[in-house]
DNA sequence: TGTACATCAGTGAACGCGCGTTCACTGATGTAC
DNA sequence: TGTACATCAGTGAACGCGCGTTCACTGATGTAC
């Protein structure tokens, strides 16, 4: 996977590369109140402690500052996901536990970050040949099969007539509820929302149940 | 529910509420392919066949435009799902059949105006408090009650142990999840994707095996 | 039935604001000899 | 160890483009008597 770098220039000294730092945290944390569009470079740079001109020698265009906030994150969970899908635990877990496991990692890394996920979800969405979807894709296809496959090799306790389909819809259950419910929920007022720990409790069984899993 | 208009004045003669019902369509018809954002009051008119200035005769500003897009939807919405409700075959209809029904419904009315219901789903999430947010909030308090109050009568034929929680979770993953899927799942590429039938048989077998439901 | 007037409806050029981006310039850091 | 030069890094005022909105004006429809 080759993508079009969204920085012009790799900092070549310490003192880029803070200046970048600070302007990637600064961008994130305006983005836990804002959208992307409503945040400007002047803001970020405001805070960042920069200017204009250092934002530009660091970034393409403003585009450039969401790829690399991507980046950053995608980089982040791929690795702590094959962390965890590669740990000895894994191997011999049952399906009902693999699937909690999963969940809970989940609704952790989704509950920080809410705003930076908000932004880049939405790019993902709206604009399907960008580099935000690529990233998205690639995190789906070299991500999701190592829990696929753990999972179906315990298939023959699925009563579900069709358990390669049940377990790739179900995770997408599973995926999507999360999301709506961290990434936006927080906005309404005065809705019962959810506590993380109920949320993967019934988010586990919910996807067991759709599987027909038969067991603990 | 009072909500602040969104037109300057409601057309008086046929012509002017011609010329709205342009706009609206023209609008509804861009927004297939943009987002609101991306769509310019200019385009829209001169789609619509009509004039600047003749827009903001009827709406008070550009937002204003997808205010009243939102109400003639909400509106539609409303009146069939009740329909749907206090039709005569819902009073004795099990629990499976009512979901079935329901999810049919969904997936039916959402598959038309994805992208309205795109740009929607979008604004009622960042503003909170705005009218788009509050129509959903009525949406969710109106129209669902009746949904989970017919499903309760029947608790006793689901194992989950809350089953007050069960039937609102998982409502709410059923209809997240089809509506993640029939908004946003055509606008990638090379995906396999769900047809209508099957969405919507998986999703209801989903939510019955989530709420524990004994029987057909 | 006709006339006068009020209101409704529509037109499109011009305005202006916000914000991304550029650019001429200064200062800091690294390197060759 | 010092000097000269190249490159990296940062500054912020100024620019300019896009697009929502205004407004002075024309035409259409309704109503009173």
């Amino acid at each position: 996977m080759t993508f079009t770098p969204s920085v012009v220039q790799r900092p070549q000294q310490t003192r880029s590369h803070e200046t970048m730092t600070q302007i990637l945290d600064a961008a994130a944390r305006i983005l836990e109140t804002k959208t992307f569009e409503e945040l400007t470079v002047t803001e970020v740079v405001r805070q960042a402690g920069t200017s204009v001109g250092a934002f530009y020698g660091r970034f393409k265009d403003k585009d450039g500052l969401l790829q690399a906030l991507d980046e950053r994150f995608f980089e982040e969970l791929a690795r702590e996901f094959l962390a965890l899908m590669l740990s000895p635990a894994w191997n011999d877990a049952s399906a009902a536990e693999l699937i909690r496991q999963v969940t809970r990692f989940l609704i952790d890394i989704y509950g920080r970050q809410k705003g930076l996920l908000r932004s880049l979800t939405m790019k993902a969405r709206f604009y399907g040949d960008s580099q935000f979807k690529e990233r998205e894709r690639y995190a789906w296809d070299e991500l999701f099969p190592h829990l696929e496959s753990a999972l179906l090799r315990q298939s023959h306790r699925m009563r579900h007539p069709h358990p390669a389909l049940a377990v790739r819809l179900g995770f997408q259950q599973l995926f999507f509820t999360l999301r709506e419910v961290l990434l936006w929920e927080p906005l309404l007022k005065g809705k019962p929302t959810y506590s993380a720990q109920m949320l993967a409790a019934e988010l586990s069984r919910a996807y067991l149940a759709y599987l027909g899993w038969e067991g603990d």
